[in-house]
DNA sequence: AATAACTTTCTTTTT
DNA sequence: GAAAGTTATT
């Protein structure tokens, strides 16, 4: 099913002789002269500033393949960093196709955070830890901030778990420790994070675990605490790659600065006008001051694109040109002219979303472009939803990439918890999650009482539990805690001999989850059942495909890696939906960027300060030059956002771009109006008066006091079209899809009213004529 | 202790 | 309109 082998091999013990020097040579064939210079500057720094579409990645491929041919490295000797695992398997498939298989065996290839897991994994007794520690996303982070800020009374509306989470993870992006940070807080939320933060390390440390973060922080902690172990990595590897370097935080600037400083061959790639991470980090500065960092770096400049037309590069030029912020840099290119780029207005997000539909739909059929030629962009995951029920209505297969993606599905969650819990018992994060799910008699009360009796001893959660007798609990309640520790323990005490996949079948049949699942017996329920199956079915296939280390501890430290994007099935035909972020580095030949709307792009919270503008510039600018051939830009009159229909003003983008290039939807001139961007105040941008919290004020103001807003919310959609319902489980059953019925047969679906459980469909079937179905026992299935 | 019903709050983007 | 949190009911 999925591919979880990561782009890491370890040495080899048989070494090759390098591919002869014509080999080299045929490397660099097809290279433009620039890159070939960068890709012959083998030693010493080297920073390549390049521009959308300029071969970037490619150039740092033919880099690595020419490294090998010409013997200069072994391939352990080279680490390649990418911004997600799925661009490094593709870099090094590359590779392997211009060194063969063999010469390529052994580069260390993937993110920051995957090749820093594996290090850590290695030299975890070094600082503290064991092997088998477990990694905390988002989700486990925020679950032991909840914990601690009940521990010290600290109120979770005042001050949401989620901002403190990112704050204390800012903190540490910027590598500011629990000391320095209580030393420089300036509010009182910081003040709180401040508090957090120093019994949120403790906690994971004693929970065996790490976040995010600490993926790059310990490995900076050991290799400034031991530098033999450093100095081991820096002669490990010798010749490091960064890809994206305009998106490296602090932590990631220091790690490369610490590795490359024995041998100094580190090259960078990167594009400052397409940094779009600072929201979690990433430093544009590490790109700018690269060459004052490296006074002996060689630069090289690509600025020739070859990715998209004349026109698409005169838009993109357009956007960028209004930040200050940016290297000197012009693109140019020998394509052709190309089609304007067209902009299309819409009543609705509905209306865009049939509007992107039907274009694609006349683009493949009268223009003959395959649906993998098209990706439709957006600022925020919610708007998939609009794009996806227009599309499928239309029958235009799609992909939808990021939002719910298979690791993040609840049931996927709670298994990946157990699991985690039998290799690492100490995992707080994962015990909190599973302790009464199925349900099995651990109520509220009884956790309370657990963690406060672990507290009280100084004991972990699980330790907590290995005592239940001294807890004094009542004896239901401490049957029930005993029943969990021996079905924990029971598993935990196979974990080192047993095979990954058979130790997790098992467990997960003694936990009850499958059951649970059946029970519930609806289509969603079903769903998840088979989710399950299929990750067991997934552990089975990693231990099967590394047969050196497919222990469950492993997989699990991989999978809780990979993102939605380094998940396969992207060689299949079908329309891509993604976020802007999602987007980068990939290509397309047409592209649509909907949501064209102040607000929502830029959003609001981005207008106020000009560096966060600017990076929502830098966002539309990633966007308009994913395009190959044909751009469509896409803003809606009103949206439905905050349960309510909201109006909406088209962004201000559309007026700051060079209005020449663009043409509305009948082939009319686009009128920007750069009048209603006030410059006068530059550093606020204030934008005509709209007000930049337009929707939340709207949402609260115009709909007067509480209760008229909930009797608004009642009322029917006010655009008067019939709405057509979704559901989790019934998510494709809308008027006009084909479904089959057990008894009933095939039939056409006519319309559907009602949601949850109450929802109910009227199909015409064949064979037996117009039933009225309740959707949650009918069990239809979508055909066609 | 579990579930159902109701209320409130909140929304960016992600390794 | 969803998720998370709260209250009422069994």
């Amino acid at each position: 099913m999925r591919q979880y082998r990561l782009s890491f091999d370890d040495p080899q013990p048989t070494l090759h002789e390098p591919a002869p020097g014509r080999d080299a040579e045929a490397i660099l064939l097809g290279l433009s002269p620039t890159q070939q210079e960068a890709v012959r500057a083998l030693d010493g720094p080297v920073l390549i500033i390049a521009g959308p579409g300029s071969g970037k990645t490619r150039t740092l491929t033919h880099r690595i393949a020419y490294l090998l041919a010409v013997g200069k490295a072994r391939p352990w000797q080279i680490l390649a960093l990418t911004f997600t695992n799925k661009a490094a398997r593709e870099m090094k498939e590359r590779i392997e196709k211009l060194v063969g298989e063999e010469a390529a065996r052994g580069i260390w290839m993937g993110t920051f955070h995957a090749a820093f897991a594996r290090v850590l994994r290695r030299e975890a007794d070094k600082i503290g830890y064991t092997r088998d520690f477990s990694i905390y996303d988002t989700d486990d982070s925020q679950r032991i901030l909840r914990g601690l800020m009940e521990r010290y009374h600290i109120d979770p509306k005042r001050y949401n778990v989620r901002s403190m989470h990112s704050l204390i993870s800012s903190a540490k992006n910027r590598m500011v420790s629990p000391q320095e940070y209580g030393r420089l807080v300036a509010s009182d939320t910081q003040e709180k994070a401040a508090q957090l933060y120093g019994p949120y390390q403790e906690a994971l440390r004693r929970a065996n675990a790490m976040d995010f973060d600490d993926l790059l922080l310990k490995p900076i902690e050991l290799f400034e605490k031991d530098p033999a172990t450093l100095q081991a990595y820096q002669d490990r590897w010798r010749y490091l790659h960064i890809d994206e370097y305009q998106d490296t935080n602090h932590a990631q600037y220091t790690l490369a600065r610490m590795l490359a400083a024995r041998h100094g061959n580190l090259c960078v790639v990167g594009d400052d006008a397409q940094s779009i991470y600072a929201f979690r980090g990433a430093d544009i500065g590490n790109i700018l001051s690269f060459q004052r960092d490296y006074p002996k770096a060689t630069t090289v400049r690509l600025e020739q694109n070859y990715r998209s037309t004349r026109r698409i590069l005169r838009l993109a030029d357009s956007i960028i040109k209004q930040n200050q912020d940016q290297l000197e840099k012009s693109l140019w290119t020998e394509n052709d002219e190309g089609e304007p780029v067209i902009l299309m207005e819409a009543l609705s997000e509905r209306d865009e979303a049939q509007k992107i539909e039907r274009t694609i739909r006349d683009l493949h059929v009268r223009g003959g472009y395959p649906f993998r030629d098209f990706a439709v962009l957006y600022r925020t995951n919610a708007q998939s939803r609009s794009l996806e029920e227009a599309l499928r209505r239309g029958g235009i297969p799609y992909q939808v990439i990021g939002g719910m993606s298979f690791y993040q599905r609840r049931e996927i969650k709670d298994v990946l918890a157990y699991l985690r819990l039998v290799v690492n018992p100490n995992d707080t994060a994962s015990l909190r999650r599973v302790i009464n799910y199925p349900t099995r008699g651990i109520g509220n009360k009884t956790q309370e009482e657990l963690i406060a009796f672990a507290q009280r001893e100084g004991l972990s959660l699980w330790q907590a539990i290995e005592r239940v007798e001294d807890a004094g609990l009542s004896g239901r309640a401490a049957n029930a805690v005993s029943a969990f520790h021996f079905l924990i323990a029971q598993h935990a005490s196979q974990a080192a001999h047993r095979p990954a996949d058979a130790l997790a079948r098992d467990l997960i049949q003694a936990t009850g989850i499958l059951e649970d699942l059946r029970r519930d017996n609806t289509p969603e329920g079903l769903m998840r059942w088979e989710n399950v199956q299929e990750l067991i079915s997934g552990i089975a296939e990693f231990a099967a495909s590394n047969p050196d280390n497919g222990s469950l501890s492993a997989f699990l430290q991989e999978v809780s890696l990979l993102t939605d994007a380094d998940l396969a099935g992207d060689d299949e035909n079908r329309v891509r939906l993604m976020t802007l972020h999602a987007s980068k580095g990939l290509e397309f030949p047409v592209v649509f960027i909907a949501g064209l709307e102040e607000g929502l792009f830029p959003l609001a919270q981005a207008t106020q300060d000009r560096k966060d503008l600017e990076e929502e510039r830098r966002l539309f600018y990633v966007g308009a030059t994913r395009a190959q051939e044909r751009l469509y830009l896409s803003y809606a009159r009103s949206r439905f956002r905050y349960g309510e229909q909201q109006p909406a003003v088209r962004s201000r983008f559309l007026d700051e771009v060079d209005e020449d290039v663009i043409r509305t939807e009948a082939g009319g001139r686009h009128r920007a109006r750069p009048d209603r961007f006030q410059a006068g105040d530059a550093s606020t941008g204030a934008y005509d008066h709209v007000d930049p919290h337009y929707y939340r004020k709207n949402l609260r103001g115009a709909s007067g006091t509480d209760s008229t807003r909930r009797q608004a919310r009642r009322s029917t959609p006010p655009d008067g079209e019939r709405r057509i319902v979704y559901d989790e489980g019934a998510a494709d059953i809308v008027p006009g899809v084909r479904v089959e019925h057990d008894l009933f047969g095939q039939g056409k679906v006519l319309s559907v009213e009602g949601r949850g459980d109450q929802a109910k469909a009227v199909v015409f079937f064949k064979e037996v004529g117009q039933k009225k179905l309740v959707l949650k026992f009918a069990r239809l299935r979508c055909i066609g």
